[in-house]
DNA sequence: GTCTATAGCCAGATAGAC
DNA sequence: GTCTATCTGGCTATAGAC
C-alpha cells in the first residue's frame, strides 16, 4: 500500500476538527466539513459512515490530545512543585495549537455525560492514584501541608483551564480587549505557580 | 387587566430555559419547548416569534441571574477577605438551584462572542472598577500582597465555577460518583477561601 | 389566544455513473 | 475513490379555522 503525505481520510479528519470544535455536534454541518476538506459532501459518509461517527473519531482524538497533558501532572517522575510549574508553563503553550480543545472537550461532555466511559476504557486515560500516594506521601513526610490530592488537582486544573474556556466573559468583565488579555494570561503563569506553591509550603 | 399566576409567556420562558439551558441554541428543538411547556409550537411563535428571539430572552434573563453574583464581590461594601468568603460560600447555594447555567452562558459566548456587547449595554452589567480600586487600595496600605486585582478576579471565578463545568470531566479522572463528587464541592468553600486568603495574606 | 395542518427549507444520507 | 443528483426526514415558521 502507498501512503501519501496527507491521504483523503486525515484531510477529512483534520477538517471535522475545525468545525466541530468551534460549532459542536450540533452547530456542526457536514457540508462544511466537505467544503473545508475541499471535497464532496459524500466522502465523508464514505469514510466515516455517519455524522455521529466522524464526531466520535473527532472527540476521541481531542482527548487523546489532552490526555498527555494531564498524565504530565499525574505521573512524571518529579516533585510536586516542579509538576505545578511544569504543568502550568506548558499549558499556554498547548492553548495556543489547540484553542478550541478544552471546551469542546468539556461542552460535549456535557452534553453527553455517558461517553466519559468510552474513554475510561481507551489506552492512555488518565490514572489519578500515582498523584494521590505522591501527595499522601509529601504529606506525611511534612513536605508540604496537609491537602487532599483531590482538591489540589481541582485547584490545578481550574486556575489553568477556567480562564480560557471563559475568556469572552472575563474579558467582558474587565473591559479588555485580546491582546490585554493574552497578556494576562502569559502573567498567571507565575500567578498559578505562586498561589499553589504559596499554599503547599510549610512556613 | 388581570395577572394570573403563572401566564402562558412565563410558561414558556421556563420551558425554554430548561430546555437551552440543557440542549444549548444549536442542540435546542421548539417541540421539545412546547411539549416542556404543556402547549401548542404555534404559540411559541406567537409569543417569541422566533426560536433566536426566544433564545435571546432566556440568555439574557440567565446572565441577569448571575449579575448580581458577580457585582456581590465587585461592589458590596465589606473587605477583600469577607468578600471572597461570601462569594465563595454562596457560589455552591447558587449552583444548586441553577446548574446549567454558567455553562450555557460561557458556552454561548464562545458560539458568538459578540453577544456579550448587548449585555454590557444593560442595566446591571457588573462594573469592575470598584474592586479594582479596593485592591489598589489594600496593597497601597500593605494589608495585603502586592497583587493585579484583574488576577485576583480571575482565580476566583476559576476556583468556584470550573469545578461545576468540567464536572462530568473530573468525576471521570477521579473515578467517583455524584454523592462523593458534591462532598468534594462542600469541602471546597473552606478550600478556596483558604487557598486566596492565604495568598493575600501578609505573614 | 389557542389549536391543526402544512408550507418551505435544509440537513444527513444514499444511489449510481464514472 | 470520487463525483452529481436525489431521497427522506425533521425542523422552523406560518396560514387559517375556531
Amino acid at each position: 500500500m502507498k501512503t501519501k503525505d496527507e491521504n483523503t481520510e486525515d484531510h477529512i479528519l483534520n477538517a471535522a476538527e475545525n468545525v466541530f470544535q468551534r460549532k459542536g455536534m450540533d452547530g456542526a454541518r457536514m457540508q462544511e466539513i466537505a467544503d473545508e476538506a475541499g471535497i464532496n459532501k459524500a466522502m465523508l459518509h464514505y469514510y466515516y459512515r455517519s455524522k455521529r461517527f466522524l464526531f466520535e473519531a473527532v472527540f476521541t482524538k481531542a482527548f487523546s490530545l489532552i490526555a498527555p497533558e494531564i498524565n504530565r501532572v499525574l505521573n512524571e517522575d518529579t516533585g510536586l512543585f516542579q509538576k505545578i510549574e511544569n504543568f502550568t508553563h506548558s499549558y499556554i503553550t498547548f492553548m495556543q495549537k489547540h484553542p478550541y480543545l478544552p471546551n469542546f472537550v468539556i461542552q460535549e461532555l456535557n452534553r453527553d455525560a455517558g461517553f466519559i466511559k468510552v474513554l475510561q476504557a481507551k489506552e492512555g486515560f488518565p490514572d489519578f492514584r500515582k498523584f494521590q500516594a505522591q501527595v499522601e506521601k509529601e504529606v506525611q513526610d511534612g513536605t508540604i501541608k496537609p491537602i487532599k490530592a483531590e482538591q489540589l488537582f481541582i485547584n490545578l486544573l481550574s486556575l489553568n483551564i477556567f480562564p480560557f474556556l471563559a475568556a469572552p466573559l472575563i474579558k467582558g468583565f474587565l473591559k479588555i480587549d485580546d491582546s490585554e488579555y493574552k497578556q494576562l494570561m502569559e502573567e498567571r503563569k507565575e500567578e498559578i505557580t505562586g498561589i499553589l506553591i504559596n499554599y503547599l509550603k510549610i512556613k
